[in-house]
DNA sequence: GAGAGCTTGTGAACATGTGAACAAGTTTCT
DNA sequence: AGAAACTTGTTCACATGTTCACAAGCTCTC
């Protein structure tokens, strides 16, 4: 069994993490790793480590472990990775200048190939090697430059309309640093990243703590 | 019962998200607010709305519902606000930068006083109103500006030392924008904000959508 | 005051995630 | 070959999180 059945979400967000530690390891050429030795690396149980792995039907040897490369190769093909995945950001603030220049994205296959924004002042400008486009050019930049994510960085009050045209644009992945709640459609899926979030539950601790 | 116990953390997640879907409410003087209305401002499922508010001690009314202003200053006293937590910044790069300046933070309670950065040519500048140190100098600038939480947004071959000066600044609380594991000692939280993950979690969807 | 119509708070069922433990298989050493 | 030392894959028990369902309680109307 074990074959290519669902993977279980927390076991998803945990392979990327896998991956990046298995590239800090010199890789020569049939190097094998142990559970015991990723979980080390990535920082999480050696038995959650086998778990993750067995979800992707990957064989490692018993008595020696995973096949550095090939296990390598089976995380990347599970993420979807080797496909590149064009990432257009929403809002040229303080932030979303911030992610269009941010080097890690391309890197893990996620380029930034357009920016949006509603400033007629920012619109033609090119930031960072990433133009930016008005609202009204959406759908063209996304056909253009085939576009499979948007980044949302805009400020609150704008986020749930430049969701809407996202969505008649037919994206389906989008990526909100907005603190607000914003609604899409099913079929659509949303990943929020709250800032302010992360830091209340840093203070809620603190303010435990220290009581 | 439900006293002041133990608060989940997937609650304690939530409770701020809470706060914020309450102050876009017009809040008139004994206005009274529903978990159903609650529940559709957050985007989360009404019981689960009543659950985590019954975790605080807090007292609705059945029949009626949380009076907004009490409710509000319920979430916020159990989140440690009120409190001011000011935060460092360690790493002024293209993320930094655009952290150290990003009003959300002050907004929230949790404003960046100083930043931190190994690069002499930033060192002594001030960027968006924020003063650059060395980072010799961090546990002065710890000490003189009370700091309690630190955001590391620097390379990520630089992390485990930038944390391990943290800690040894005195620091207990850790947001981490880096993409690789970094280790801290016990008594110390770290929060780990992985944005490579997290589309790489968008693109294993929309590769299995499209396979 | 009795009853209808709400809404809260919580018990219980279900779903998901975690980690210890161990059988089964591989390698190494003698 | 046999024993010892490893490591995987999986099962099981437990912890956490989610959602339904409903009793208990409040308000309003008649």
């Amino acid at each position: 069994m074990s074959g290519h059945g669902h993977i279980p979400d927390a076991t998803v967000a945990r392979l990327g993490l896998y991956l990046r530690s298995l590239e800090a390891i010199d890789g020569t050429g049939g190097c094998k790793v142990s559970s015991y030795h990723l979980a080390d690396l990535a920082g999480v149980n050696a038995a959650k480590v086998r778990k993750d792995l067995s979800y992707l039907g990957s064989h490692g040897t018993r008595g020696v472990g995973y096949e550095l490369d090939y296990l390598k190769f089976e995380i990347s093909r599970a993420l979807g990775l080797g496909s590149v995945w064009p990432v257009v950001v929403c809002g040229i603030g303080n932030l979303g200048r911030a992610l269009a220049g941010h080097d890690g994205f391309r890197d893990a296959g996620f380029p930034v190939v357009a920016a949006m924004d509603s400033d007629p002042v920012k619109v033609g400008s090119v930031i960072d090697g990433v133009p930016v486009y008005a609202p009204i050019e959406l759908a063209e930049v996304v056909a253009n430059h085939r576009v499979a994510i948007a980044v949302i960085a805009t400020p609150a009050s704008a986020a749930q309309s430049v969701v809407d045209n996202l969505v008649s644009a037919g994206l389906r992945s989008i990526m909100s640093f907005v603190g607000t709640v914003v609604n899409v459609p099913d079929g659509v899926e949303l990943r929020a990243v709250d800032l302010t979030t992360e830091l209340q539950i840093l203070g809620f601790h603190l303010h435990r703590d220290s009581s």
